[in-house]
DNA sequence: ATTATCTATAGATCTATAGATAATGC
DNA sequence: ATTATCTATAGATCTATAGATAATGC
């Protein structure tokens, strides 16, 4: 029954990942200890051994989803020619309105983040600092006006996945998610980015 | 014990007045029956006799926020030189924040309504429809441009208040709401519209 | 007689804890 | 000896239903 140091090390991680998931695709209440220690292949009695609460765990798993997604978006960014736009196209895609659950926080969480404990609270401020570096000019032409622009942006980003994503009507869906595109990044020459 | 049918009728009107304020405050599932139905003066064994089950109410109670805030918006609105600005400026104002129990459905509620059923999604599909419509141009000068800048408009509009109620630091959250006003109206002449 | 509301409760959760078990780490 | 994980359970929910009660509406 028990397993070595390095072992319970890698299960806790692994809790922590699969919990990063599941909370952004069925919301933090929509998930029990028991379903998550059991995606991780464990029984629930021993997430207390692990965790002071369940909110220390969606602490820990929001940050880790910031740190994921924020590292997938270094990486597929990493020597763009032009990697703002390449960054907003991609976040606004249908590809990411459908994958919830490997997707940003912020669309997926920030709504029932607003009442959770003030620790969890603040990984969320660290979010819209982090997404909003990478929408703002490179670190030595930034001003006051280009950081209020990267903010700006990231709300129309934001609220666009939100709104794509609680529709029921699939091409309004799409309809949101070009239009906001459309708008930041200037209307294509033609029809050609509807992708 | 029993009351007369127009007594039960109000009765009925007022949990769902008070589902719309409270589920909007506390989430979907922040609230059980029991609180719904004291908070109407009730208790919650009759809820049944009235709602055929939780999603039944959560759907009306949707409905009724955002008729509600609708009536609210084209009292507020009506007879203004410029109404899509006046709208703007409010919406995206420190009271709008601050008032989510009685304020827009969708920064509340829609990262939950993705999860729900399709007759409450539907009611989100609405109100994006019934927003973006007051954004738009007049009726008779309305193209396919000025929807998509509506929708846009829109997007940022929601998603400035959802990220501007996550976190947990005030001026961040203020300097979002003012981005989003500066960015959609122009910036002020002078740093007059801080309020 | 009908019915709006009440009290009481079933059955299924959910978070958190207690104590047993069996393998690690000294 | 320590400890990571297990089984079992406490206590508090939550949605939904059953049956009683008392006032309305015919």
């Amino acid at each position: 029954m028990r397993v070595s140091r390095d072992q319970a090390r890698q299960n806790r991680q692994r809790v922590v990942a699969t919990s990063s998931a599941l909370f952004r695709e069925k919301g933090v209440d929509g998930v029990g200890i028991s379903d998550l220690m059991s995606e991780a292949g464990l029984t629930h009695g021993g997430f207390y051994k692990q965790f002071g609460s369940k909110a220390e765990l969606v602490e820990e798993a929001c940050a880790l989803a910031l740190d994921d997604t924020m590292a997938f978006w270094d990486g597929y960014l990493e020597g763009a020619a032009d990697p703002r736009a390449r960054f907003i196209r991609a976040y606004l895609s249908q590809q990411q309105r459908d994958r919830v659950s490997e997707g940003c926080l912020l669309p997926a969480l920030a709504g029932e983040a607003r009442r959770e404990t003030p620790a969890i609270r603040s990984v969320f401020t660290r979010a819209i600092h982090a997404y909003a570096d990478r929408l703002d000019q490179p670190v030595d032409a930034r001003t006051a006006q280009s950081r209020a622009e990267a903010l700006s942006t990231l709300s129309e980003m934001v609220g666009a996945i939100l709104l794509a994503r609680v529709t029921d009507d699939p091409q309004l869906s799409n309809e949101i998610l070009k239009a906001a595109r459309d708008h930041i990044l200037g209307a294509p020459p033609e029809a050609t980015s509807d992708r």
